[in-house]
DNA sequence: GGGGTTGGCTAACTGGGCTAGCCTATTGGC
DNA sequence: GCCAATAGGCTAGCCCAGTTAGCCAACCCC
C-alpha cells in the first residue's frame, strides 16, 4: 500500500483546482479522491468532510484574493488604485472561478482564521477608499457598493448572464468608471 | 390509494416555497415529496427530475420577478422609475430568496419559454433606461451595471456578507443614487 | 529492528435521485 | 351504468456520494 503523499494543504489545493475546473457547486470528495488515485474515505485523514473542505478552500482562496488585490493596489491611489483593484478582482474571478465562488462564503462567527483573511481583503478595499478621502459611514457604504458592483458583474459574467454581443470588457470599464465618479462625488458631498 | 391532487404547477410552486425556506442549494425532491405527504418517485409524473424542476422554478420565478418589476415601473420615469424598480428587485430577493436565486440561472440556448421570461425582465430594465435617454451600446452597458449592482448587493446581503452594523437600507439607497447619477452622466456624455 | 504514529484501505450504513413496473382512481364513450 | 383507457399514485431496487469504524501497512525514531 504505497502512500499517496497527501497532506491538508495538498488536498485543499487540489480540491480548489477541482472547483475551478468543474464548478464550486459540483465539488465532490469523490472527484478529489479520484485526482489523487485514492479512495474517498482516505481524505478524511486530512479534512473534516465536504463542508470542512469547502471552508478550508474558502480560507485559502480568500487569502490568495487578498494577496492579488493588495499587489494590485500597491503604489497606486485614487481612481488609479480603484481600476487596478477592480481589474485584479475580475481577473481572479476569471482565472479561478471555483476559488472565487468560495471567497463569497461568509465566515462562521467563531472562525477566527477565516475572519482574518476576509478582514485582510476588506482592509485593501478600505485603503483604496481612503485614497478618495472616504472614511466612516461613507467608507462602509462605498465598500458595499464596490463589492456589490464587482461581485455582481463577475458572477453574472461567469454565469453566462451577459448574452449580448456587446464587448464585456468595455462594459466593465464603464461600470468601474461609474463607481469612481460616484465615490469622488461622495467626497465632495461630504 | 387516494390521490394527492398534484399537478405540474402545484409541484413547482411548492418546490419554490421549499427553496425559499431552505435555500436554493438545499432544494431536494425528498423535501418536496414530504410536503405533499407523497413518495419521492410520485413527483416524476409531473416533473423531469431535480434539474428539470430547478429549470421550471427558474421560469416561474423569473416570470414573477418580471411582473413585480413591471408593476413597480409603471407610471414612473427616470430616477423615480429606477428607484422603484431597484427597491422592488431587492424586495423580491428578500421575500423569496430561493426564487430569487433561481432567476439567476441563465436559460439553455434552446429553451424558448425560459428565454421569453428573462427577456421580459430585460425589457423592463431597458424601458427604465430609455427614460434616461439611453439606448444602443449605452443601454447595454447600463443594463449590465444595473444588474451587477443590484444582483451583487442582494446576494451579498442574503449571504451575510455585510457584517458591519451600518444601516443596509441606507447603503442600498446610496448605491442606487450612484447608479442614477452614473446613468444621467452617460446621457450628457452622449 | 521494534514500537508508535500516520496514512492508506475495506466494509457497511445513510440518504438522495432515478427507473421500472404495478395497481387503482378517475374519466369518457357507448 | 359499464368498460376501457388514461393518469397518478405506489413499491422495489438500483446507483452514487458522504460518512464512520476499524484494520493494517508504511514510515520514523530510537
Amino acid at each position: 500500500m504505497p502512500r499517496a503523499g497527501l497532506s491538508h494543504d495538498v488536498v485543499v489545493r487540489e480540491a480548489a483546482d477541482v472547483a475551478d475546473a468543474t464548478g464550486w457547486d459540483q465539488l465532490s470528495l469523490a472527484a478529489v479522491a479520484a485526482r489523487f488515485g485514492v479512495r474517498l474515505p482516505s481524505l478524511y485523514k486530512h479534512i473534516s468532510g465536504l463542508d470542512g473542505l469547502r471552508r478550508d478552500i474558502a480560507v485559502q482562496a480568500t487569502r490568495e484574493l487578498g494577496e492579488v488585490l493588495s499587489a494590485a493596489a500597491v503604489g497606486r491611489a485614487g481612481g488609479d488604485a480603484l481600476r487596478a483593484v477592480a481589474d485584479a478582482y475580475r481577473g481572479f474571478g476569471h482565472a479561478y472561478p471555483g476559488r472565487y465562488a468560495a471567497t463569497v462564503r461568509a465566515p462562521a462567527p467563531d472562525d477566527d482564521e477565516h475572519r482574518a483573511v476576509t478582514d485582510a481583503v476588506l482592509r485593501v478595499v478600505l485603503a483604496v477608499l481612503a485614497g478618495y478621502g472616504l472614511s466612516g459611514d461613507d467608507a462602509v457604504d462605498a465598500t458595499r457598493a464596490l463589492r456589490a458592483g464587482l461581485h455582481g458583474f463577475v458572477t453574472l459574467e461567469a454565469g453566462g448572464g451577459f448574452g449580448l454581443p456587446r464587448d464585456v470588457d468595455r462594459s466593465f470599464r464603464r461600470l468601474v468608471d461609474g463607481l469612481d465618479a460616484t465615490m469622488t462625488a461622495w467626497v465632495s458631498a461630504g
